[in-house]
DNA sequence: TTCCAGGTGCATA
DNA sequence: TATGCACATGGA
């Protein structure tokens, strides 16, 4: 994809790979807000309004490299969506989130995002995470960062209580408790199938928790995430199987190194177009 | 009112 | 190892 650092930014010079809307709303990230004329993203510490061009997008920000590497612009998503397509299940999900791409987002944002992700709906989800952030993130202006594990530390099990987390809240208090930031930059040195049984041993992560992290933080794409519309999406598709576990090895085995992509665009399309219709 | 949402932890067999 | 249930909360 064609692209240019400039002084205030980037210039995305190409729609075929980009589209802000697909990228945010496909359930990878919570912190973003819509506005008018864009939308403005938020990451770690860090933030970038996204505006529609003509040929293309500009992405305004003080941080372009750490965007550049954010909304992984240097891997070629034609290439990937090419090889993926020649699956037939993935022909209409590629034509209708053509323009997603995985974001490489910080690790203990990560974390502590899909821990609140957890049998929740993600109106909800941002809801919890932006009480968060203005609660206990830097205040960098015109937003907050998200929080250091060191400020949530601070904090007792009926703060994540108050701001909405539920029976979560016990998985924040402890888990900032079992790793900190320079940990789970440690651990990106395991192979994936070790560095998701390191994952699963952290309170509030499970097997699906654990490969999102793996996904959209450590940007592993050998995992496939299988959640309740990924498990809906099997069953009418494939064959009727409960057993997550199994989805999960079936999907992996069929998607390899590229099942990642083919999660993403799997569960946009399920969630926004079919969504609860069942008779397609 | 019941069901569902990007599931996990824990007890039980 | 595998199954079943409880767990907060708000929208449909």
């Amino acid at each position: 994809m064609k692209y240019k650092i400039v002084n205030n930014g980037i210039l995305i010079l190409d729609k075929n790979d980009f589209n802000i809307k697909e990228i945010l709303e496909c359930g990878q990230i919570f912190s973003f807000v819509k506005q008018e004329d864009g939308y403005i993203v938020y990451s770690s510490d860090k933030c970038a309004k996204v505006v529609e061009s003509e040929d293309g997008y500009k992405i305004l920000t003080n941080d372009s490299s750490y965007f550049e590497n954010f909304f992984d612009l240097k891997t070629d998503y034609t290439k990937i969506k090419n090889a993926l397509k020649k699956e037939p299940i993935l022909k209409e999900p590629i034509e209708f989130g053509k323009g997603i791409r995985i974001l490489k987002q910080d690790l203990f944002e990560t974390l502590i995002s899909f821990i609140v992700s957890a049998n929740n709906n993600i109106k909800r989800i941002q809801l919890i995470l932006n009480r968060l952030r203005s609660s206990l993130g830097k205040d960098m202006g015109t937003y907050h960062a998200f929080p250091s594990r060191e400020s949530m530390l601070k904090k007792d099990e009926a703060f994540y209580k108050d701001i909405g987390a539920g029976y979560r809240a016990s998985y924040l208090y402890k888990v900032i408790r079992q790793v900190d930031e320079e940990r789970l930059k440690e651990y990106d040195n395991l192979p994936t199938p070790e560095l998701r049984n390191k994952l699963i041993e952290l309170s509030g992560v499970g097997p699906k928790v654990a490969d999102c992290i793996l996904l959209f933080g450590y940007g592993r794409k050998d995992v496939f995430p299988v959640d309740t519309w990924i498990a809906k999406m099997y069953n009418k598709y494939y064959e009727p199987i409960e057993n997550r576990e199994e989805i999960r090895k079936r999907l992996t085995h069929q998607f390899g190194d590229l099942s990642g992509y083919a999660q993403q665009y799997l569960f946009y399309f399920m969630r926004s177009y079919v969504g609860n219709n069942d008779d397609g």
